[in-house]
DNA sequence: CATTTACTGACTAATCTTGACCATTATTTT
DNA sequence: AAAATAATGGTCAAGATTAGTCAGTAAATG
């Protein structure tokens, strides 16, 4: 149970101090300093944790008084978001982006356990697996579409 | 059936500590430590004894903080039905029939309206259209048959 | 003796961590 | 102003740290 890498923990308290907010802005070196690690990790713990597909936008500046900003967003809601997140899947899209995207969904409310553990078996490796990579993540995406447009049109 | 393997004895292990916990997650090489075995006999012991048709559902992860996970599930009733369903499938199936099939869960209250409409665009010709009847159709039953594996049991 | 099951280890894959170097923006100096 | 300097964050590749695969060998079983 702790297996917890330092990444992990970051992942955590960045979570942990959004709580409720829509948003919050952090320095990087600060949290860098605050968890003794490199500033870049920060960026690590972004780019694989707080992507769109996760439910999160990222902006930030350099500079003096520059900042990073992480919010959270609603992947149906917001033409906006929605756009963004239909550009991410392209016409292609890896299992994992595919995997965080129904886990938002699910953390949204927007589907229900059931409902997403079927998405999840739909766009796994395992089923759309037609021995070649590339058509494969090709095949990824037009499902996932498929299924965003039903819930989209749907309610 | 005398004599135990070392196998046996990681399995029961394993089912320890698992105890009346929903799921564990261990280190697999702090556990082939223990039992002085080389690392992928761990693998092997999940591949032959926590399988989904025991009851067991594994995920890992790799690299720093990564382990592998080890739940327990339910297996439903509906497996008859699921069982003789998978039977009709076969490796090729065409549109019509999934979406009978498909019909027949929704009839039996094996799945919701919801599901089933999200089932529905997954299996349609639209969504898994490659330009290739025959692949169509052969993609069109393995998740279907994905589909209906994962309704066997819940997590 | 034949077949199935168990075990091993070399190679592969995924994920995390680090640091050198790059880019941008604000502030100070000339 | 323009130029220099300071103060941020970004990128990328190498190395570290896990787990996965697979084929070959050994052991157990019938």
């Amino acid at each position: 149970m702790e297996n917890k890498s330092i990444s992990d923990v970051i992942e955590a308290y960045l979570k942990e101090i959004l709580g409720n907010s829509a948003q919050i802005e952090i320095r990087r070196s600060e949290i860098a300093n605050h968890f003794d690690v490199v500033p870049s990790q920060i960026n690590y713990v972004i780019k694989t944790r707080f992507t769109i597909q996760n439910g999160y936008l990222v902006k930030s500046k350099r500079g003096g008084g520059g900042y990073i900003r992480i919010e959270r967003v609603n992947l149906l809601d917001n033409v906006d978001v929605l756009n963004s997140l239909i550009q991410a899947i392209g016409d292609s899209i890896r299992e994992r982006d595919a995997f965080a995207i129904v886990q938002t969904l699910y953390d949204e409310k927007v589907i229900t356990r059931r409902e997403g553990d079927l998405m999840l078996v739909a766009l796994s490796k395992q089923t759309l697996d037609v021995g070649n990579t590339t058509v494969e993540a090709q095949l990824r995406a037009r499902v996932l579409a498929s299924l965003l447009n039903r819930l989209r049109y749907e309610s």
